[in-house]
DNA sequence: CTGTAATGC
DNA sequence: GCATTACAG
């Protein structure tokens, strides 16, 4: 083969790998269009996404989040814990990445070197432990917030570990968490990631006829209180962080459902 | 479970 | 930077 003809061939191939490189992204794009807008809850993790502040909506595989830049870190992450997801494989953790999925770049881990402060999951590496795969994805910096190694490790984790047992016993429950981001707030690192003074979860079990909701406020420290004493309405919520939870259901049921601060029909 | 930090290559 | 080990609530 001359020089010339090896050369024609080349410059075929990456017209061709171009082609179907594009090609290849507007089916994804298609894909999520298509998965965001009209599938129902039956496998999507979409249905029950709330409102950006932000207007920057991330999805990964295992949760989505809405990143705030100006808190380098998310106002809420988002992840249906199924029963099926509940597993007790044990992976090693991973180091933290920055997502790169987060266009106005997230934070890099070394803000929470020796800051004093965690690396506390927003959606739990204990959440996500089916697949490794699963497991190091909540090891990006979008799905952390600096918490108080107490807290962290204290109240905030017997509250995850309630929604594990809720997510056991309900056969799977829709969780929305972070931490409530507000002007003012002391920072930690130099891209000055913000550390909340209240941390939120908000859930719906949505598995039968009668959708039930409940969600927590918590003050950044750890406590000796039962988890129930943190409840709150999933309007108290809205009215503090600005977001709207579960836009998509009917307004009758949303209104009724985000009213109440009544924790009936979940056991502790 | 939730994490940090020290050490060695 | 990565891997291993030790430690703490």
């Amino acid at each position: 083969m001359s020089k010339r003809t090896i050369y024609s061939v080349v410059a075929i191939l990456i017209v061709i790998g171009i082609y179907g490189y594009e090609h290849f992204l507007k089916e994804e794009e298609k894909d999520e269009a298509v998965f965001e807008g009209t599938q129902v809850k039956t496998e999507t993790n979409a249905y029950f996404l709330p409102s950006s502040t932000t207007g920057q909506v991330v999805h990964h595989d295992g949760y989505s989040l809405s990143y705030s830049e100006t808190h380098e870190q998310a106002e809420w992450v988002a992840y249906e814990l199924k029963k099926s997801h509940l597993s007790s494989t044990n992976h090693k953790r991973p180091y933290f990445e920055i997502d790169e999925a987060v266009k106005t770049g997230a934070a890099h881990w070394r803000n929470y070197k020796n800051s004093g402060y965690d690396r506390g999951h927003l959606c739990p590496a204990g959440d996500r432990r089916y697949t490794k795969q699963a497991h190091d994805e909540t090891f990006l910096t979008s799905n952390i917030s600096p918490q108080e190694h107490q807290f962290n490790s204290g109240i905030w984790n017997t509250l995850e570990q309630k929604v594990r047992y809720w997510a056991s016993k309900y056969d799977g429950v829709f969780v929305i968490t972070g931490g409530v981001l507000k002007e003012g707030l002391e920072t930690i690192g130099e891209e000055q990631v913000s550390v909340p003074k209240q941390f939120y979860k908000v859930l719906i079990d949505a598995n039968n006829g009668n959708p039930k909701m409940i969600a927590f406020l918590m003050p950044h420290q750890d406590s000796k209180k039962p988890l129930y004493e943190f409840v709150v309405s999933v309007d108290s919520i809205e009215k503090l962080t600005g977001i709207d939870f579960f836009p998509q259901l009917d307004d009758t049921i949303e209104n009724k459902l985000e009213a109440s601060s009544s924790y009936k029909g979940w056991s502790f």
